[in-house]
DNA sequence: CACATCAATGTAAGCGCTTACATTATCAAT
DNA sequence: ATTGATAATGTAAGCGCTTACATTGATGTG
């Protein structure tokens, strides 16, 4: 008996069977490959023991973890909260492990998180976007780890992507925006530095007014970090302007619901008074009020889609394929036509008493 | 020169830079116990070869990983999002890794997630809450693999732990109810089993009741999973009693927003109609309309200060001090006196425009 | 100048597992 | 019984790193 205050080894549990370590690891790993009577004594001592495999040296001497690393910029929103966890859960249909570290938004940080994860075994990497640090893809190109971004979609990414087209649904957006008669639009924008997603949220927006025959470089921008009291400052300073804006496009949900509680705190009515539009279609979303209208982002599709893509890569040492999710428009009560009477009828679709509703005819991409 | 293919090791870097494999891990490890011509040498060699070390290998050979897991029942919803948030920093800055894995409010995944997060080499883990099976505390004690228990204290549990009293916060909360003239309490849970501390709030309101005179039995109770059309389908039931409940007291945010959507549905107005509470004080509880009174929890302090107890744990094998956080109600809209006529003033304090306020008086715990 | 001292480096033994290959047992067919 | 094929098990060589211990060489001392 070895000591019982060490932790028990493949070796103890083959002295205790009268076995080899070659047949227990058999029994662990291919069991068919080891007869009945061998596989229940060495079960037993395995029991008896308390014996758990040593996973590090189990990677060394296999070089697979079963594990799968996601770098998210931000657990603190629900951001990516459902996409994650979609993608955990295909995961965890197929065998893996997810591991899940955060970014805080900063590259130097991901850049570490990315190596952590990788140093750790990890088999295959969900990344958010594409703006990163060239080395950082030289690096996983090196050490073999298949990467796949999400959120954002672009052939021209060095990794694959299963995402949707940002820029796209922006500019849908914006065109809808323009349609109910507004010209003086605003935005706040997520902070585009290192962020391809914001980026091209603005772009898109930009697109759409071009399209239209209004000046894009006119438009107001505050780029403003993901947090609800950010959007509400940025809102303030929007709304000081003049001629003020008659609708201010935000780059996510979190954004606009700042937004929308300094419209409250300043006592503008929305949609009459200036409306205000999201992006993402959290949750949060939902239970604003006024409800915002928003861009649907198909998150639990997206995540469960990226999972099996990279399974795949992981597996089948395939280079991965990218895909395009189509997003659409989620009419809620926070966009409304331009100089609309306080108290007047909200335009724009409405459907049951917390209606949301989307219209085929706006899809987005 | 190695194959360029692979990925080159310790003893590449060794052979180019003409010194000991050894030499080459004090370098990575003990940079001033090897003079200074020679550390620049191998560092040469280390970005010629654009080297990294092996983790799996270090782990082996080290039997420290510099990472701790966490093990949150969900991602999907921001309850532990900004404690999580801040423990990782905290780790962060004490040179540690954080790798998070999801349960579902699942314990046989919570126990898989356990076990995948000390085979990969976890040096701590940080649990919520004391539920689950014995065979989890003994595998970890087998492990010799510290973990601490967060978002709720118990002197009595198998692991310190660092949060607050849940029983207790919902027993102030359930006292101010009370004292607003409310007889007519209802509750939706969160889903008890297996989760202390819905457990405890539930027990902490009807032991408020019971200290206040009222029969405790009779509190209608709904168990929901934390998700907000759970919340509603709830609270929806609720209404349909006979006698109507006049407040109805929620597990938590997430519950209780969607209690509020409901009520919108239902045409009733709140706090006049029915009153509401949450608990946690999530960024959701601010946005409702109206918004909602709850019980604050300090979510960042708690995970700043499970990081650094933890840290410790690991690093000094001492056993964990728990410690008990204090909670508070933040006072908003959503809780009104009983029967309070339709438009009348809303009473409890309310301050500023979007008021939150915390009366002193009321501290829980 | 011989020798002790100490800093810098090298040697080599693991860490616990997987797996290619070698060996032995089993059993049906002759 | 003998043989050959096949199934079951054992042997042992790594996987890439850390580290106790051994070796070397420089420096200072009596």
């Amino acid at each position: 008996m070895p000591n019982p205050e060490a932790i028990p080894t493949l070796g103890d549990v083959a002295k205790m069977a009268g076995v080899s370590s070659a047949t227990v690891s058999r029994c662990l790993n291919a069991p068919d490959r080891v007869v009945e009577a061998t596989r229940q004594r060495v079960q037993e001592a395995i029991e008896a023991l308390g014996y758990t495999p040593n996973f590090a040296a189990r990677v060394m001497a296999a070089k697979s973890t079963m594990t799968i690393g996601a770098i998210i910029p931000t657990m603190e929103n629900a951001i990516f909260a459902r996409g994650v966890q979609a993608f955990q859960e295909e995961l965890h249909r197929q065998g893996y492990t997810l591991l899940v570290a955060s970014s805080a938004y900063r590259p130097d940080i991901e850049n570490e998180q990315i190596r952590a994860l990788v140093a750790r075994g990890a088999d295959g990497l969900l990344l958010i976007g594409h703006d990163r640090e060239a080395e950082i893809y030289d690096y996983l190109a090196r050490q073999k780890v298949p990467a796949l971004a999400a959120w954002s979609h672009s052939e021209a990414g060095q990794i694959p992507s299963i995402g949707f087209d940002n820029a796209q649904a922006m500019f849908s957006l914006t065109q809808e925006v323009i349609k109910l008669g507004h010209t003086k639009i605003a935005m706040i924008s997520g902070v585009t530095q290192g962020n391809d997603r914001a980026r091209l949220r603005l772009q898109g927006c930009r697109d759409a007014m071009e399209a239209n025959g209004l000046d894009a470089a006119k438009l107001p921008v505050i780029e403003a970090a993901y947090e609800i009291e950010h959007g509400a400052a940025a809102f303030a300073k929007l709304m000081a302007r003049s001629p003020r804006p008659s609708v201010v496009m935000c780059g996510n949900d979190v954004l606009a619901t700042g937004a929308l509680l300094c419209a409250q705190r300043l006592g503008l009515a929305v949609p009459e008074d200036v409306s205000i539009t999201g992006f993402d279609d959290i949750e949060l979303a939902r239970v604003t009020n006024p409800a915002l209208t928003t861009v649907h982002v198909p998150h639990r599709e997206m995540g469960g889609k990226a999972a099996l893509e990279l399974v795949d890569m992981v597996k089948n040492k395939s280079p991965g394929r990218s895909a395009k999710l189509p997003t659409h428009i989620t009419w809620r009560q926070s966009l409304g036509p331009v100089g609309d009477p306080v108290g007047g009828p909200v335009v724009g679709p409405v459907a049951g008493p917390v209606g949301d509703s989307a219209r085929p005819a706006s899809e987005a991409s």
